[in-house]
DNA sequence: CTGGCTCAGTGGCCTAGCCAATAGGACAAT
DNA sequence: ATTGTCCTATTGGCTAGGCCACTGAGCCAG
């Protein structure tokens, strides 16, 4: 019984933190407060915000810990330097869906060099993940499914048999990123054996140990899903 | 005049909640704990770790912000799925000094492609910005440094000239482990020179619009580095 | 000009306590 | 048997108020 991916929106309980780090975030940002800046002392922030100060205390430290702020002992809070990178980049680009061209040539860029390495490196046992996402994902097709987690469980295979930490974190980085992508492509029809025709070609360039192959059979494979996006675009 | 980079360790001052954050990620750790096994009562915890409830509660506001564990009001605090991932990562890579090769792997995957796209969409100030680093790390070289900074901003330029804010995230998200990489590449005798030479290379196929050409350029200087890099391993 | 001192401002951490959400059991209704 | 309702112990959420520790700036003696 595949479930419908649309159910109860799950509604969100914030915590008081949260909110109070969102609102000192989106302040930072609104009085156009730079690297070095001082945040109001703790006292005042929590008694403007209408929090305690135990609470506001969470919130730096949330916000400290995703390096928005630096908290100094006796001296005050003050705004980080990393400040407008990492964090609100991802949601930036979540918000602009013309953005989609960016995810594709990311992955690009990463999984083809990962199919490369998979080729190079991979163990018999990396190939045998790799064989039963295959036929995972086309039992699910063949029930009718439209493949999704099946493609998911492939490139994470090769992924992991690039045998590549860093790589892997950037992958898992973008990660709720490429579902997107992935959704809107498997959604079409005709697109799920197109894909797992693609993973199929990946796979046997890794197995023969062909990194040239692999990486050209991974870009075409990442370029067709990349037509998918493009056209929607374009509507 | 140069500083010597070996200065008092600065010793660092750490707050309680990061040694209590520490403390639980390590018992996880040790213990075995999985995803959905859960910590014992805050109450408990505070009293065992000889902090206050409002400290240990510091503590797990963070460990929830890198994601390691999930706070359930009413119910408890539950070890999430993510543990082992991200932040751990980056850690674990830096300890292992034989990851380099991940470092290089990882880079040649992002910048090749960074500099192909800067080929087909830079603009006259991207190119402007390049020129500047370029011209930059030539009087540095000339005036007998190593170019570091140079090296550093020129990579950003061209970074910035692909116009991709997600590429340019995941080069900032890996951009203290290259600049280790850097500082021993530029510390080669030779180097800067054989680096600049490189990124002239980059600069005109980037200047020309050639995407295939840059792409190749920057291939080749990051495999430079490469050796410097591997070379050191082997010793 | 340098070094030591003081002091006001600011964060670090604690104690004590009430409020709110959850899970699970008891029990009624079906 | 199954389902729905209520109760309650457990557990986190948040507050209030207070004391201690650190920092930086100004002052003063050398």
């Amino acid at each position: 019984m595949s479930e419908s991916s649309s159910f109860p929106p799950r509604l969100l309980r914030t915590r008081l933190y949260e909110q109070v780090a969102g609102q000192i975030s989106s302040w930072i940002d609104d009085n156009g407060l730079r690297a070095g800046d001082k945040l109001p002392p703790e006292r005042e922030l929590a008694q403007r915000l209408g929090v305690s100060r135990a609470t506001l205390s969470q919130a730096l430290v949330a916000l400290e810990v995703v390096g928005v702020v630096e908290v100094r002992h006796g001296d005050g809070t003050v705004v980080t330097a990393r400040h407008q990178k990492s964090s609100r980049i991802i949601e930036a680009i979540r918000s602009h869906a013309d953005r989609l061209p960016e995810v594709i040539e990311t992955r690009d860029a990463l999984e083809t060099k990962i199919a490369s390495l998979a080729a190079a490196r991979r163990t018999d046992d990396d190939l045998a993940r790799i064989d039963d996402a295959l036929a995972f994902m086309a039992a699910d097709i063949e029930a009718g499914g439209r493949g999704v987690e099946g493609d998911e469980r492939f490139h994470g295979a090769v992924t992991a048999a690039s045998h590549s930490l860093l790589l892997a974190r950037l992958m898992d980085e973008i990660g709720d990123l490429i579902k997107e992508t992935r959704l809107e492509s498997l959604g079409q029809p005709g697109r799920p054996q197109d894909s797992l025709a693609g993973h199929r070609a990946i796979a046997e360039a890794i197995r023969a140990g062909d990194p040239a192959a692999a990486a050209e059979a991974m870009h075409a494979h990442v370029a067709m899903v990349s037509d998918v996006a493009i056209i929607r675009e374009a509507q």
